[in-house]
DNA sequence: CTTGACATTGAAGTTAACTTCAATCTTAGG
DNA sequence: CCTAAGATTGAAGTTAACTTCAATGTCAAG
């Protein structure tokens, strides 16, 4: 297929393709005898992959190092242990989740039991220092981890500093 | 405290401080005689918030229109509805989270029943397409929703074409 | 055989979120 | 008093992840 065809299959526009074949992520598209790119079905699904894997948090480097431009070339043991420590960092979720819940539920009821007659600003600040980081950093630290070992070098920006 | 100090105190530069202030995330700091900032201790909490929802994938945007700069302003009703949204966000992702994992032990267990003599290509890309969208798509999406209703205009760039 | 839709390329433009710079001011310490 | 650390400002620079542009090529249809 053209690479017009795989963009609307995608929803991706075709310079974003054509972008990402630039910048490593996509292996070198063959070419039809007339230069235009030619794709076979399982480009669609590295688009998928990619796209999923970037709105889970990944950046695009990221996703190079996780995801080999050659989808066959996955090794059997790496495989699993990336399938494992996906387990691992579920269930992590699962718990701050679970602990993030009853907190929010505490709170709920504490400001629910008395309407109006509690300083709302401090209430908030209160709140807000809670809710926010709690479980939106968890869910954040978990999903956008790059990759637990492998790759000592190769140092990546820190977010904060 | 100076900017030097609650840039230590915070982690953050004090260029980003200053950054933050001027994009109006941070309401503007008091200043002493000298024309120095100065911070009150909950300048720190604020930081906190927006630096927790950042990892969470909210832009400096959305993070505008979620926290107003001034902490106190919060309104009681749209308080609670903020802390149950969340709630329900909490239970949606637990839910995919559920999902996932189950999915994920089913794979594993496939994998690991048959070692060597399966192909490993078709394997890797079946596993792929199910790992990555799954459940890295419930949390990213999870996290970085904007807010629910409320301020219809201000179209938001979608991050999909 | 010409039009129009779609393809190619490299280069330049865009937005978010910062950082770095340069020039100037303030202030505590030796 | 002088110096060095830290403060101020506006402006310019940086990186990621794309998009847009311009100039040109291909091809099916009328």
């Amino acid at each position: 297929m053209k690479i017009g065809e795989l963009a609307k299959k995608s929803g991706l526009t075709a310079s974003r393709i054509r972008f990402y074949e630039s910048s490593g992520l996509l292996r070198t598209a063959s070419r039809q005898a007339n230069g235009y790119r030619d794709y076979s079905p399982d480009a669609l699904v590295v688009l998928h992959i990619i796209t999923s894997a970037q709105q889970a948090g990944f950046s695009l480097d990221e996703i190079r190092n996780l995801v080999p431009a050659d989808l066959s070339q996955w090794q059997h043991d790496e495989l699993i242990g990336a399938l494992q420590r996906k387990v691992q960092d579920i269930e992590a979720m699962q718990a701050r989740l679970a602990r993030s819940k009853a907190q929010l539920i505490e709170i709920l009821a504490d400001i629910e039991a008395k309407p109006d007659d509690v300083d709302c600003a401090s209430n908030a600040r209160r709140v807000l220092a809670q809710v926010l980081p709690v479980e939106m950093k968890a869910v954040a630290e978990a999903a956008t981890r790059p990759k637990p070992s492998q790759q000592g070098r190769n140092l990546r920006s820190r977010r904060l500093g």
